[in-house]
DNA sequence: ACATTACCATACTGTCCCGTTTGGTAAGTG
DNA sequence: CACTTACCAAACGGGACAGTATGGTAATGT
């Protein structure tokens, strides 16, 4: 908190006068930053707008504190209850997002359920690595996680993943 | 470390003649308790003993305060260089047991990438689920997660699942 | 019997950090 | 000008926690 406050040039005052207390300042920093640095590509194709997704997600993770802030919620969610209700909120949302790109993948048949171990099976593997084993993640490993949806549509997907060019 | 020492029954100096700091300690703990309480099953079918292994973790991360020791690792682990690699470590230790178990189940034949693959698709998700969404996980859960895998042999696997009873 | 060792229990020190309070400053309003 | 409001900065209170120090107790060795 104090460390905010110094680097944004700000009083811790006007911090606690925008924000309850520092979980819901979290939750909003989160939300905020997940949905600047990793939105929904606005891209046709459902595999590669997932593939982009994706690696916005690792980027922000690896790149930037993000991944830092988010290991320090995760221990920090352990102890504190209210932390832990924000936390799993933030999920809902950000979960609800990735959904919608993988039932464009899956298809509208998918039930619910379907598309929530869907979600689990893209994005397990990543924060495992990212949190826990410290694997590295690249794009190979993010193609073959979307390949490897066992609900994918019937067509075989070609294995040609896209160049670092294109996903500016 | 008070409460350890306490609920131990132990004195705290005692803790620290054992162990140099609480970072030893935890790892030690670590390891310990995960090779304890989640061991290799002495069961025959390869699917139905990576099932009790898996169940084993869930169990070991819910009903004991494992899961909540293992959130405030990974969040410490962001700012402690040795806790990182220590803990880095470990994962790769637990890997490896893992590992046996899933080439039980996928044969031979898969090479050392796919089966750190395949072990991201069954320890992601449960991960994902018991440190980051919070989502619950239950048997059928994690059933589903081993039929799942997208290099099984060929043969289609019964979805009926062991009974609670068998579990002991 | 005496010294040493191991040990438990508790107190203590230093540190960190959340959230509040206070003092001082500048801008806007009547 | 008087008054309010918003704000930064710093200090403060309180609680949590890691690691150390101290006192007392029991066992062991000589």
């Amino acid at each position: 908190m104090d460390e905010i406050a110094r680097t944004a040039g700000v009083g811790k005052d006007t911090l606690y006068r925008r924000w309850k207390s520092k979980e819901t300042l979290v939750q909003h920093l989160l939300s905020e930053l997940s949905a600047e640095n990793a939105p929904i590509p606005d891209v046709e194709d459902p595999r590669y707008a997932l593939f982009i997704f994706l690696q916005n997600i690792v980027r922000l993770n690896t790149r930037s504190d993000f991944g830092a802030i988010l290991a320090g919620i995760v221990g920090e969610s352990a102890r504190n209850r209210e932390m832990a209700t924000a936390f799993h909120q933030f999920w809902a949302e950000r979960r609800t997002i990735a959904a919608g790109l993988v039932r464009r993948v899956v298809g509208p048949g998918a039930s619910d359920r379907e598309i929530g171990q869907i979600l689990d099976h893209v994005l397990g593997p990543i924060y495992y690595r990212l949190l826990l084993s410290g694997d590295p993640i690249d794009d190979e490993y993010l193609w073959d996680l979307i390949v490897a949806l066992p609900w994918s549509t019937g067509e075989t997907p070609d294995q040609e993943q896209p160049t670092e060019k294109e996903l500016k």
